[in-house]
DNA sequence: CCGATTACCTGCACGC
DNA sequence: TGCGTGCAGGTAATCG
């Protein structure tokens, strides 16, 4: 499921029962998602406040009055659900009642907060999710965010960092976009998007946006330009739906219906003034969808 | 060091 | 209908 937008949408549905709320009861149904729990999972959650609910690219991060902090990730196929005890609900949530557990509910945190008490639920049959406690302290240094690239949200990507970061790299484009040590949170989809925007295509060395100096080129300029448009659409719209994904209070988002190239093998390119076809390649392994025609 | 491939796991769509 | 195959948003480990 989750790309960044996703992840976003997520931390913004937990926020308003997560955030002031204590953890009250931790039911760890398994010993390990992808990785292990950490150790005493359960002992060192229960009985903490949530004084910060965060997102560092894909991550969610739940900042404790312990001194450490929750560090979750989605995988592919994770996702939270909030099931409310108390009819008291906050404007503008509709969740569903609580409901019987379903397969996969791997964790489930029961929180109360000022006004509501909920079990919020993460759910992911893959299990390439995983969770981690971390000194608070330590969270830019520690393993998941040490090494870390730059958000692709806000004034940090511009043209001339990408032209900086992409700089001698013989790596496909597509690849370059993808390494999360260098831009961090861009998934498969969103790339995919953004290099249709740009008009640039997949295949083309990563190096060949840059310029030797490090400034920008017009290339570089116009990629960072849609990448930050992109992930900013689909935040606002709540994410995309692919397959089931759901947000927390259960609605599919709906940036789906904008994919111009994603998904989209043998549609006519939607490109004013083109008229090439979306193909489909495998690049280390994963679907790109590109138009030959006007990426290039 | 770098870049590419494989591994991890379940569910679903598809063709036969 | 059942069964085999391929594919899916992720990162980490391994291989050249």
């Amino acid at each position: 499921m989750p790309e960044l937008p996703e992840v976003e949408t997520v931390r913004r549905g937990l926020e308003p029962i997560m955030l002031g709320a204590t953890i009250t009861k931790v039911a760890q149904n398994r010993p390990d998602l992808r990785f292990p729990f950490p150790d005493r999972f359960v002992e060192r959650l229960e009985g903490a406040s949530i004084n910060h609910m965060g997102r560092r690219a894909k991550y969610l991060v739940a900042e404790l009055d312990t001194g450490e902090a929750l560090v979750m990730h989605l995988g592919m196929s994770g996702s939270f659900r909030i099931e409310l005890e108390e009819a008291a609900s906050l404007p503008g949530m509709f969740h569903h009642p609580r409901s019987e557990a379903k397969a996969h509910d791997h964790v489930v945190f029961g929180v109360k907060g000022g006004t509501a008490s909920a079990q919020v639920i993460y759910n992911d049959p893959r299990r390439f999710g995983f969770m981690d406690i971390v000194k608070t302290s330590e969270l830019a240094s520690c393993k998941h965010f040490a090494g870390m690239g730059i958000e692709p949200t806000g004034n940090e990507l511009n043209g001339d960092t990408i032209s900086r970061l992409f700089a001698g790299k013989s790596t496909p484009l597509k690849a370059a976009l993808l390494d999360q040590r260098l831009i961090a949170g861009l998934g498969n989809i969103y790339v995919c998007e953004a290099l249709w925007r740009a008009g640039l295509s997949p295949r083309r060395k990563a190096s060949t946006i840059t310029r030797k100096n490090g400034m920008a080129t017009e290339r570089s300029e116009a990629l960072s330009l849609h990448i930050r448009d992109v992930i900013a659409e689909a935040i606002e719209a709540g994410g995309s739906s692919l397959r089931d994904h759901r947000q927390t209070n259960g609605d599919l988002g709906y940036f789906q219906h904008r994919f111009s190239a994603y998904d989209r093998e043998g549609e006519a390119c939607s490109k004013k003034g083109c008229s090439g076809i979306i193909n489909r390649i495998v690049q280390s392994g994963r679907s790109t969808f590109y138009c030959p025609k006007c990426q290039r």
